[in-house]
DNA sequence: AATAAAGTCTACTAAATACATAGACTTTAT
DNA sequence: ATAAAGTCTATGTATTTAGTAGACTTTATT
């Protein structure tokens, strides 16, 4: 499952996104126009910045905008940031390899192989897709 | 995630696929030879039994035994038995759909999207792999 | 200089879920 | 009669996820 966390720095993304390379958006702005409770987005917005995606600036008028531009920003980039694991096991995750507890042997489990494929194949649409993609497609979605 | 409970699930059909036509065998075995807590093991039996996948007897020489052939035993009716949807997104999942509820609008959510594709992907990959195939699967592993 | 608007950071709490255990009950072979 | 096995429901525990609180810092404006 896709957690909140995610979704909701998935959808703030695609907010400041619509603002590249205009105005930076406070938290308030992002929280009400993506439905985000407030505090819980600020510190999904903070580990962002901290991450390199995000420019924040203090004090009055200030707020956050995107570093990259939305092109450049994919969902594998976003999820392994703020949710770790794509892999659905956890003997088969590139970035958060853990050996499952309850395996015999890792080299001989049939399991595996199949979840590797599963992995491919999520992190090969998620890769491809973009945060400017997402804005693409809202916007022809809502125009219809 | 794959839950633990689904793990298990499938290494109990493993080991009962493996037995197919034969003799049956009890929660014991099963549970020391996949590394498997007993008690948590009999409820996941018990729910495979009720939903028709298993064979069981009472009594002294009782047992479980695989009533269907592990040929036609897919992942994807093992998750959804054990471990609910198998889509990462509860607006997307076609057997446990749920409104995602900080969604303002469905049809123009960008993320539904893509995951409706990599629910789709994942989904061809776990429906086209049969419990049949992973045993086949770690036998050859296990010979090299 | 004072004030208010904004982000920063750490800690905490609450709710949900996943994992596991307990124990009394039923059935069946010997 | 007994022991071996599955059945069923309830309960407990640990982890994770989601959300809240509050004190602190920075900056624009007056």
């Amino acid at each position: 499952m896709l957690s909140k966390k995610t979704k909701y720095a998935i959808r703030a993304l695609i907010a400041l996104g619509e603002q590249f390379g205009g105005d930076s958006m406070n938290i308030l702005s992002i929280s009400q126009k993506e439905k985000i409770p407030k505090k819980f987005l600020e510190q999904i917005l903070l580990e962002m910045r901290n991450a390199g995606f995000l420019f924040s600036k203090k004090g009055a008028g200030g707020g956050y905008s995107l570093l990259k531009n939305p092109d450049d920003i994919n969902l594998v980039q976003v999820m392994r940031l703020t949710g770790g694991p794509i892999a659905q096991l956890p003997c088969v995750s590139l970035n958060f390899y853990q050996k499952c507890d309850e395996c015999k042997e890792e080299a001989t489990c049939g399991i595996r192989d199949t979840f590797m494929s599963v992995r491919d194949a999520t992190l090969k649409i998620l890769s491809e897709t973009t945060i400017g993609d997402l804005i693409r497609k809202e916007k022809s979605l809502v125009e219809g």
